[in-house]
DNA sequence: ATTAGTGCAAACACTTTGCACGGGT
DNA sequence: ACCCGTGCAAAGTGTTTGCACTAAT
C-alpha cells in the first residue's frame, strides 16, 4: 500500500502510514470516527480533517473504497476492487458478504449512463443480533 | 396509495396527501430538501420535521422505499419494489437503471445474515453531463 | 526551497428531538 | 374526547472549509 501512495505521487506521513497500517487486512469497514479514535492515543495531534482528507485522497488515487451503506455516515473498506457488503441495522456494522455475484470492474456504458462504480448493499440483522433479539 | 395509508392504520391529513400526490408517479427520486421546497409555497406552514416523519413513516408502511444513494443525503422514490439507481456525481440527479438483474425481493438468509433489504447502486455521469463535460 | 499535508476552529449540511398546539378519527 | 400528527426551535451528528504552520520531497 505504501508503494501505492508513491506511485500516485502522494507523500509518505506519518499520519498516513498510521492510517494505512489500521485499514491494511482490516475486514471491520470502519468508519472515519472509528479511524480516528483507534490512531488518536498513538497520535494525539491528529485531528478529524487529516482523517477526513487523508482518506479521500487515498479512494481517489484507488488504494481503498468508500461504502455509503450506514446512512450519513462514511465506512472504509482496504479492498477498493468491487464486492458486496451487508450493514446490520441493530449494532450498525459492516460486513462483507459472498452473493456469488460476478460484479463487472471498470468504467463503462450502460444504456445512457456512464458508469464508473457500482455498490450492491444488503440491509437486515446479522447473525449474533438476531440470536440476542436486538 | 391513499388506501394504503388507511390500511396501515395511519391518519390521512392534508400534508401526506401532499407529499404523496408530489412523490406518486414522480421519477426524479427527489430528496427531502427537494420535497420541502416544492411543497413549501402550496403548503406555507409546512416544516421539514413533518416532511421527515411522513416519510419515515411512509417507508416504514412499504409505502415508498428510501434510496442511500448520495452520501449524506436522502433519496426516495415512490416505487417500494428492488430496482437499480444511479446517481450523477455531477449534477446529483438519481436515475432509475434497468440491468437486467433479477432483484430477490422479501426477507431471507443470505449465509449468516438475515437480509431485509437489497440496493444497487450505480455512480457515474449521466449523458447530458458527459456531453457538457460536466 | 518548494509545496503538499496537517491541525485547529469555525462553519456547514442534514437530521433528530422535545414539547405545546391543532386536527383527524 | 382521544391521541396521532404538526410545527417550531434548538440541539445533535457528521463533514467541510480557511488558514497558518509543519514537514516531506
Amino acid at each position: 500500500m505504501i508503494e501505492k501512495l508513491k506511485d500516485a505521487g502522494l507523500r509518505v506521513t506519518p499520519q498516513r502510514l498510521a492510517i494505512i497500517n489500521f485499514l491494511d487486512g482490516n475486514t471491520s469497514h470502519p468508519s472515519v470516527e472509528e479511524i480516528y479514535k483507534e490512531l488518536k492515543p498513538e497520535f494525539p495531534s491528529l485531528s478529524m480533517a487529516t482523517v477526513y482528507n487523508t482518506l479521500q485522497t487515498l479512494e481517489n488515487a484507488g488504494i481503498i473504497q468508500e461504502i455509503n451503506i450506514e446512512p450519513g455516515k462514511r465506512h472504509f473498506d482496504p479492498n477498493p476492487y468491487p464486492h458486496c457488503h451487508f450493514f446490520c441495522r441493530s449494532c450498525k456494522r459492516v460486513f462483507d458478504i459472498d452473493l456469488g455475484v460476478e460484479q463487472v470492474e471498470g468504467k463503462r456504458w450502460v444504456s445512457d449512463f456512464w458508469v464508473e462504480n457500482c455498490y450492491i448493499n444488503l440491509m437486515g440483522k446479522c447473525n449474533s443480533c438476531m440470536k440476542s433479539n436486538d
